[in-house]
DNA sequence: CACCAAATGATAATAATTCTCATTATCACG
DNA sequence: CGTGATAATGAGAATTATTATCATTTGGTG
């Protein structure tokens, strides 16, 4: 099932209403498939000529977070970032750079992590009495132009 | 080895002046073991009479992160959070609860869950040629308090 | 003890996000 | 297909976390 037709379904069960804003922010979101700030959503959204107000993208990316139909991600850079909700098949992490930001969605070993997450999550959820819904994993390093520039001063 | 010795040897090879700033603020984290602000750090050096300012702490926050002595973590409460760092063998992560913000520190499967991360790591080292740090794993949920509330309303 | 780069504190500035409130639009229902 | 209750929106103000500036102080080396 594509996931442009899913969150639609996933509006009428919560009784949100679908509005031209939420529809453009999806949309952008689709189309990119980054990382994207509030604020670069936002000017997308300019450039197409929504007119969608910077408060009303901000309600809307916690909504849609809410909701499962975008993931809210952050890499320290003091912003958070938002993406499309891949299919849980399709599930990525993050390969940050501490030195220059740059982030790397790395899907390898995605069966045997998921099983590995699901089963630690399985766990969690016994022991502690947490319903778990997601769960995000980061890997932080020095990135191959980074070491160069750092051996070259 | 404690950590409280090792943080003076780290300070001293990278060349960085061991100040009462710094010292004051390891204290604080050493003693509360807690996820603290910037801010809930600076309340408690005021508390305990140690002047030291705001920009300070979130200067040498940034430093002690960088060097490995604490762990800047984000839960998505719009602000940083930072714990001293505990030596691998108690390496541990966190289950947040998206309704209240609860945050739980988990060790459990430390063993099969840090070989599973070494492993996973060293294969994105060289598929994506990155020196890899560290990595954080964070688990979103709803914890037990705010599941019984939901269903009260 | 003196020197000097590094560190600090006070405060201003910036940047991200949230709040307020008057206006508009969605959609369930008749 | 209207209509009304109520949710959503936009503009801008307000708030909050974090960073920058710069004059002053200090740690550590020799
Ligand atoms: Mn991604
Ligand atoms: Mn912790
Ligand atoms: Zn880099
Ligand atoms: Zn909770």
């Amino acid at each position: 099932m594509k996931i442009g037709e899913r969150w639609k379904r996933a509006f009428e069960l919560s009784r949100k209403r679908i509005t031209p804003s939420r529809k453009a922010i999806v949309e952008v979101l689709e189309e990119q498939r980054k990382h994207l700030s509030a604020e670069e959503i936002y000017s997308c959204l300019r450039e197409k000529h929504k007119k969608v107000g910077i408060a009303t993208v901000y309600r809307n990316l916690e909504l849609l977070s809410q909701m499962g139909i975008v993931h809210r991600v952050n890499f320290g850079d003091g912003k958070e970032h938002y993406e499309i909700a891949r299919i849980p098949a399709l599930h990525h992490h993050h390969l940050v750079c501490t030195v220059c930001g740059r982030v790397i969605d790395y899907q390898d070993f995605r069966k045997e992590e998921h099983e590995f997450m699901e089963g630690l999550g399985r766990v969690l959820e016994t022991k502690y009495d947490f319903l778990i819904q997601s769960h995000q994993l980061y890997f932080y390093g020095i990135c191959k132009d980074c070491r160069l520039k750092e051996v070259g001063e």
